[in-house]
DNA sequence: AAAATAAGTCACTTAATAGTGACTTATTTT
DNA sequence: AAAATAAGTCACTATTAAGTGACTTATTTT
């Protein structure tokens, strides 16, 4: 019996080696390790992310997270720092010259938004780890976000809105973090919102819809400073 | 020197007689622990409630919280249904008959919201529950808010707006979601949103003040279906 | 005022999670 | 292929929190 599971053993070895592929590899377990910090969070959220659990997602143990990254903290703020979410915004690097103050862009925009966000388990959990826990890293990301959007807004709105531009600011703050929260509500609320279903399909709709209307109407009303 | 100190109990004991207050009092003790989640939830958000620091807080000992609850789960849900959000909305029922579609009622109601959320840390921190964790009682106070919320909308908005209810209705929702999310955010982050920093005297001067501008012009764009 | 009951405490057990020292095994270097 | 090094495992300790049995003390009942 044992000569038998010895001989297996050995042919694993050899395929192994064969396949050049060698079993134990630093950087591939580091990578183990971030990974499962991603699943843990899309499926259970932050306060699932604990040592013991992150080790068994990744099948490695758990000793290597302090060896490899100092501890859980440290781990985790990695993860943060390796995610990258403007990976999905459009670079449309051949843009049309924008003539109308960014209206169609702004719109275009917040949509895209909406959809990544309503998609996107993983940025929906780390919102809510954002408005949960003070951590350098997560207020990192949140800078991030302010600066991609200040580009749009410095450039673009400000100067078209002019002494309208807070109030078209603030307004865009109401929308896109209304989003936010609608997205957050329907993965872990049962409930409508105003009798919304964000959950639904027809609900989804409606509330783009209202989105694309809202901005729409902030233009119609930026429009009279610019005769 | 024990016999003084068996004086001075007497003493205190002779006091709590006269002043007919019993030591013990279950009723008291309950409401102490009742009394102790909420500030822990507070000033520290619902993953604190444990059972030791809860009853750390109360003053008590945790074995009690099995006696007269059964557990911190059922002391927390007996919580969540003790508390009544709505005690602060004005019951003005000398309401002027209301004859613009809601128009000031649903202003006034909107950021008698927003300052509501603003200045109580409980209600934040229960909204933040709400998106973290799915339990029967916080569903419950979410079911309950649509109630109160759809008395409104079924009753006034929905017949002004017609055919464009629904998208006045997910409007709301994003608004007032939004001013939900922008109060979590200026409680839990230093950054901006949209350059906008609702922790800020400035801020939310500004979001409200864009909150009943984007009533108004639903309102203006509801008014050509009723002409 | 003695007995019964109920409130409250304390010290303990159990369970879960974090963290580490000593070891084994694979890979690389010589 | 032997020695050195680095990857990975395992069994252990420490810590923290939940939960409970046996007790003490206050209050109520008789």
């Amino acid at each position: 019996m044992t000569y038998f599971i010895l001989f297996l053993f050995k042919i694993f070895y050899v395929e192994d080696k064969a396949g050049n592929t060698p079993v134990r590899d630093k950087e591939k377990s580091k990578q183990k390790f971030l990974n499962a910090v991603g699943k843990l969070l899309r499926t259970k959220g932050f306060s699932a992310l604990k040592v013991n659990d992150i080790a068994a997602v990744a099948g490695l143990d758990k000793k290597l997270i302090y060896k490899y990254f100092g501890g859980r903290d440290q781990l985790v703020d990695q993860y943060l720092v390796s995610i990258d979410f403007w990976s999905n915004v459009k670079q449309d690097d051949a843009q049309p010259a924008i003539t109308d103050g960014g209206r169609e862009f702004t719109k275009q925009m917040v949509l895209q938004q909406y959809d990544y966000v309503a998609s996107n388990k993983e940025f929906q959990k780390i919102l809510l780890w954002g408005l949960s826990e003070k951590r350098k890293s997560l207020q990192n990301l949140a800078d991030e976000r302010e600066v991609v959007g200040e580009v749009l807004l410095k450039n673009i709105t400000d100067p078209f809105f002019k002494d309208k531009a807070e109030n078209f600011r603030a307004s865009m703050a109401i929308i896109i973090s209304g989003a936010y929260y609608l997205n957050m509500y329907s993965g872990a609320s049962n409930s409508t919102f105003c009798g919304i279903d964000p959950a639904k399909e027809q609900g989804e709709k409606a509330i783009k819809k209202a989105i694309v209307n809202l901005v729409d109407m902030l233009y119609e009303d930026g429009k009279k400073q610019n005769g």
